[in-house]
DNA sequence: TTGTATAATGTAATGCATTACATTCAAGCA
DNA sequence: TGCTTGAATGTAATGCATTACATTATACAA
């Protein structure tokens, strides 16, 4: 590989005004600069990045932490993400931590050594001090997105969970449906605590009567939403929801498997409400009403954030998107014997 | 950050000991080997990579290029392949092509500045020359997984395409379809006319005809399989297919759909066979009968193949992997009013 | 014309780990 | 005891781009 000295030497020059005719065209000739350019043309250079980040200390590399690659959620954030930063010159490095806290560690410890310049966590899955303590000692540059730690101000993007919670249970209501049950996330995740929080305030409002046995936690993931469904679905039939908002759109699938083992009908009999609007939401049977977030652009809000972070400059703390609920084909009127609508 | 300096000073030797003492601690005396470690650990010490790579000439990253980080088909590849890079004490850097042409050129950029060292090719959708040009050039150690460019020989990861299609076809035949359709990912994929060819060679081992219109390409996603199946389903019923094999699962669920929206029952009316196992094919209604392929496996082999060819070790070109045949609910004996299954 | 300010370019130090080569030291042998 | 040999360690060059500082060239003013 021909390095710099090459093409200062094609170029008849000093390497110094090779690199400022690559870094700071200004201060170089007009004639300089196109004698460089043929020479780097001529010898076919390009600059060995390690030298580079080693001189400069950094790496122009940008961790992406995320609990599961096999997640479709994260595809289209992951999308946004990639376009901000191969735009300004980053590159992303994805990092799945597949809920195993050594991997994170080994993402972390990037940084301090230069090969990262920055993280963006799109999971709270990980042990708070590895956080924590790079933030306070070394001051990482650090962003969240979708998730958040409540014990920490860290500059986040997000949507407002509390309330597309309470859209979706508003939604439930407005269709007759008394008994609203809902399947969360893990719930040493805030964000399905702020659900769950908004699911309840607005069944509060709405002087609907909560069952304990309503509220189950599951995993994200199909297999939870089936299983935890299967539950929900044998309860007594004055007991059982007419209705379930689930925290995603996998889990809301499984629900709808397990109610077709148990010749629940939805819509009919049963309306489902999922979380995320992934594609697969268009296609299942019978489509699925969704509550759904700007993926791409909270993807892009957090890549840019991050790189404000780093440009020192000044950065909000939080970055709030908006949801939509996307009304499809699994919800209807609440089947007929329910109790009567509000007065 | 503390400097390998730093070390020495508090291990009381020189620098070179110090980095014997990690790269070849045989090399150095017990004692002084344990006087390193407590230093490294006093001091707070973690080599800078950025030095260590432009010493080395190499950067301990694998490029893994895919057309598409959305696709769930690849995240189990992509776990394999991480675990057994991770293991060996390699980074993956994982590039979405997007069948953007310019994406794959800036990923290739990174093997002759030494930014990685190896590349995986999950997709044949890029440049030939991008290839050719490279792998002839510089010897750049290249592996690719799934699909393979038919014009080169390179080491390869892959599933018997044209059994897999044969064994397929030969499982809707055996329930007595004769009308056959089948919907490819796109043409200018070698493993996709790999499959028709299988079709088709089956077909007519089976002594089935088939109609020139029951071949339609699809490119993968959900969206394609739903349009070509509008288009099978609208055939005159003479010449409808009982039953149509897809090239990815979730062209089969957008057929499912079309089917549904044409009010065609699956299975007893039709018959649908993907390919892929994703996550989702045992959640969709009804639960798809597919061609799984061992994915995590292939993300494994390709990636001991490829750490193989940077150790210069002889390596296989051709690895071949089993598939199964997954039957699950899409599928059926043929509709009753179908031609009388052959003498 | 000489001096000064400014732009353009060059020289050389720097970042950090690795490693060829040089040196030291101790063990083993005659 | 003196010499050989090999292990252990040290010295210093190396990889490549960047940049502070030094030097030269150019333009303009006095």
């Amino acid at each position: 590989m021909p390095t710099i000295k090459d093409v200062a030497l094609a170029a008849d020059c000093s390497t110094a005004t090779v690199s400022r005719a690559l870094a700071n065209p200004e201060k170089v000739t007009e004639a300089t600069r196109k004698r460089v350019a043929s020479a780097i043309a001529k010898v076919g250079y390009s600059p060995n990045l390690a030298a580079r980040n080693l001189r400069r200390s950094e790496s122009r590399t940008i961790v992406v932490l995320l609990p599961d690659i096999a997640n479709p959620f994260f595809s289209e954030i992951i999308a946004g993400l990639e376009d901000v930063a191969h735009r300004e010159g980053y590159r992303v490095l994805l990092g799945d931590c597949e809920h195993d806290t050594g991997r994170a560690q080994a993402y972390f410890d990037l940084l301090p050594t230069n090969q990262a310049d920055g993280i963006i966590l799109l999971t709270a899955e990980i042990p708070l001090a590895l956080v924590t303590q790079q933030a306070r000692g070394s001051q990482i540059p650090l962003v969240m997105a979708c998730e958040y730690f409540d014990q920490l101000t860290l500059p986040t993007v997000r949507i407002d969970n509390p309330l597309a919670a309470a859209r979706a249970v508003e939604y439930l209501s407005s269709l007759g449906h008394r008994r609203i049950a809902t399947i969360t996330g893990p719930m040493q995740n805030p964000i399905c605590i702020d659900r769950v929080k908004g699911y309840r305030s607005e069944m509060a409002r709405q002087n609907l009567p909560v069952n304990s046995r309503w509220v189950v936690e599951g995993d994200f993931g199909f297999l939870s939403g089936y299983q935890q469904g299967q539950g929900l679905l044998a309860m007594p039939s004055e007991e059982r929801p007419s209705a379930i908002f689930c925290h995603s759109d996998e889990m809301a699938i499984g629900l709808m498997k397990a109610a077709r083992d148990a010749s629940i009908r939805v819509p009919e009999d049963l309306s489902v409400i999922g979380f995320d609007n992934i594609g697969l939401s268009e296609y299942c049977q019978p489509e699925l009403t969704t509550v759904s977030q700007p993926r791409d652009e909270i993807g892009r809000c957090a890549m840019r954030l991050l790189l404000d972070v780093l440009r020192k400059k000044q950065v909000p703390h939080q970055q709030v998107l908006s949801t939509q609920l996307i009304v499809r084909a699994s919800t209807a009127p609440a089947p007929a014997p329910a109790p009567a609508p509000r007065a």
